[in-house]
DNA sequence: AGTCGCCTGGTA
DNA sequence: TACCAGGCGACT
């Protein structure tokens, strides 16, 4: 499930692969994932170019030249793929971007695309996630709408008046996206356990110390998460279709009856919130 | 705070 | 064949 890391990698290879790229044609065999429509989109959008790519919380931002910005949230199984023209169609394929990108920042052994046809295409098993076309106030007010950045503009202090504010188990408030942007499922298992608290004690009674290490930690699993360029744990793919490895670290989640990486534990499954909750009672008090 | 809906693929 | 996975909004 893309969570903030894994769409943070697919900003970045998005940069290199299609900046500067001209959009020629819209199409999709799933024209209620695409907002507000498909004629509205498809009219707006063909002839600009890709001014350049952004992310918040785990919106990807497409911003073109004519000042509108394509949005994409990929929910639990969308992945975004640069493919060539003609290439073989992806599995769960329902939007195609075709596109002429004359040149671009490419990477090492992907020159092979510039001055060619590509394809954005968004693939999507469970058709959960969208694209919306947005003006600059609409973003700005999504924007608004999200809590702050844990590897941006979230300080300390900020995450302190968060945590102290409700009496919501902390692993939910993790996932709150209005409290702190881009958070899921993933990493919040894995930042209660790197903290060692329990994902269920109530967010206001946690100690000062504890607050402190797990601001540290969740910014620590996120930033493994992208350096693993994202968790390929049963969808996720990046913008050439590559696994991340981030799924090779998972401290707890995903890994009931496993031991703990931190002590002699063994990693246990509850619910919490109706979902799936992964921790070892041994260290995470 | 809990449940449902949006969907589909993988698993018990 | 039933159930589970979970982001997130809507509803109760």
């Amino acid at each position: 499930m893309p969570e903030l890391p894994e769409v943070e990698t697919i900003k970045r290879d998005l940069s290199k692969l299609i900046a500067g790229g001209k959009i020629l044609d819209l199409t999709t065999d799933s024209a209620k994932q695409v907002l507000p429509s498909l004629e509205k989109v498809e009219k707006a959008i063909v002839g600009t170019t890709i001014a350049k790519i952004g992310r918040r919380a785990k919106l990807l931002q497409i911003f073109l030249s004519n000042n509108k910005i394509l949005v994409f949230h990929l929910k639990l199984t969308g992945r975004i793929l640069i493919r060539e023209k003609g290439a073989p169609k992806d599995d769960w394929q329902h939007i195609t971007i075709k596109l002429k990108v004359e040149n671009g920042n490419l990477p090492a052994g992907k020159a092979g695309l510039k001055n060619k046809n590509l394809e954005l295409r968004f693939c999507d098993s469970r058709k959960f996630g969208w694209v919306k076309l947005m003006t600059n106030e609409e973003l700005r007010i999504t924007n608004q709408e999200y809590g702050p950045e844990p590897l941006g503009d979230l300080s300390l202090k900020t995450f302190r008046e968060i945590v102290a504010s409700t009496r919501r188990p902390i692993k939910v408030l993790l996932l709150d996206q209005k409290k702190i942007a881009g958070i899921g499922n993933i990493y919040a298992n894995d930042a209660l356990n790197l903290a060692k608290i329990h994902p269920a004690r109530k967010s206001n009674q946690l100690t000062n110390e504890e607050t402190k290490k797990l601001f540290n930690a969740i910014k620590k699993v996120l930033k493994a998460g992208i350096k693993c360029r994202g968790a390929s744990d049963q969808y996720y793919l990046d913008a050439l279709g590559h696994r991340g490895s981030y799924q090779d670290h998972f401290l707890v989640y995903a890994r009931a009856g496993k031991p703990c990486r931190n002590c002699d534990g063994k990693i246990e499954k509850m619910k919490l919130a109706g979902r799936g909750t992964y921790f070892c009672s041994e260290c995470q008090k």
